[in-house]
DNA sequence: TTGCAGGGGTCAA
DNA sequence: TTGACCCCTGCA
């Protein structure tokens, strides 16, 4: 059948889509947005998102997901991949001079997810002073403990926790899962999305600085973890994460000088506009393998 | 083998 | 503006 573009097609116990442009698993998966897609041997990834685990496969031509099918397509991989955004555009009007044109030939595969903003919350809060294999290890054990089991074939893979859950786990208990003082930010967190303080639901409709604002109300949520919850959850675009990599990559090769946070941030806003986001994240995956300014 | 510095940020002083 | 914060890794 033909869905919004794409041929998609019922496999063993899978989906295929074909007509997907823009994609790379590696790139989509490694360019820091998200914790729980894991590489496999043959080169797919192994992954859980909403209540499902699945595993995603790319030869160039065909996306295979499977232990999903075409229902579970239409009604949430095609809005998880954000299939409906034609990625070729906004590369071309980020692509504005040499530095973003390397940036996005070398992650021309980077769809931006939107991932559940709930579980995009915690895994920020987690990631605050950290690196990415903890941040994962983290994420995954606190799955473990408090989401539901999920199977794909006989494997058992671990939904992410809901809100309730972690707010009524003991601090002692949560911090088993090894997150350290972020374990008080997440439980906080999470008790404030419980007794409703702050409604996930109503951000999507505000304005992008005022869902800001909002969001960092919340304990363990800062000006930069703010900015991912918003990007990664496909919130709002119009935001540019602002970590020390992406700092050392605006420096290095846009400023030549060391610049300010709010540098930074006037800077993308008056460059990149609206599209700011997308920009941060050819940038910051550009500057990750490249370990741009590292040794400084 | 052991010890120590510092990390993709936030908060409080 | 600065240091502390948990835990882990890299490197003497």
């Amino acid at each position: 059948m033909d869905y919004r573009g794409y041929r998609v097609e019922t496999g063993e116990n899978s989906v295929i889509v074909y007509g997907v442009r823009d994609f790379n698993p590696v790139h989509t998966f490694e360019c820091g947005q998200c914790f729980r897609w894991i590489r496999q041997d043959d080169g797919s990834y192994n992954g859980v998102a909403g209540s499902r685990a699945v595993n995603v496969s790319w030869d160039g031509e065909r996306l295979v997901i499977y232990n999903a099918d075409i229902d579970d397509f239409i009604n949430f991989w095609f809005e998880y991949f954000d299939l409906g955004t034609d990625y070729s555009l906004i590369k071309k009007a980020v692509a504005k001079d040499d530095v973003m044109r390397t940036a996005v030939e070398h992650g021309y595969g980077i769809r931006i997810l939107k991932q559940d903003i709930w579980e995009v919350m915690i895994s920020f809060i987690i990631s605050i002073n950290n690196r990415i294999p903890a941040i994962a290890r983290i994420v995954e054990a606190v799955s473990r403990m408090y989401g539901r089991a999920v199977f794909m074939d006989d494997t058992a893979f671990y939904t992410f926790p809901d809100a309730h859950s972690l707010a009524t786990a003991s601090l002692e208990e949560l911090k088993v899962c090894r997150g350290g003082f972020r374990c008080r930010y997440m439980q906080k967190t999470a008790e404030a999305i419980c007794s409703g303080e702050i409604s996930l639901g109503e951000l999507a409709r505000l304005e992008t600085n005022t869902a800001r604002q909002e969001l960092m109300k919340l304990p363990g949520v800062g000006p930069k973890v703010a900015d991912c919850i918003l990007l990664y959850s496909g919130t709002s675009t119009d935001v540019f994460p602002t970590d020390v990599w992406v700092k050392r990559v605006m420096e290095e090769l846009y400023f030549k000088r060391k610049a300010s946070f709010r540098e930074i941030q006037d800077f993308s806003r008056k460059y990149f506009g609206d599209l700011r986001g997308y920009a941060q994240q050819y940038l910051f995956y550009y500057a990750r393998e490249h370990k741009i300014g590292a040794g400084s």
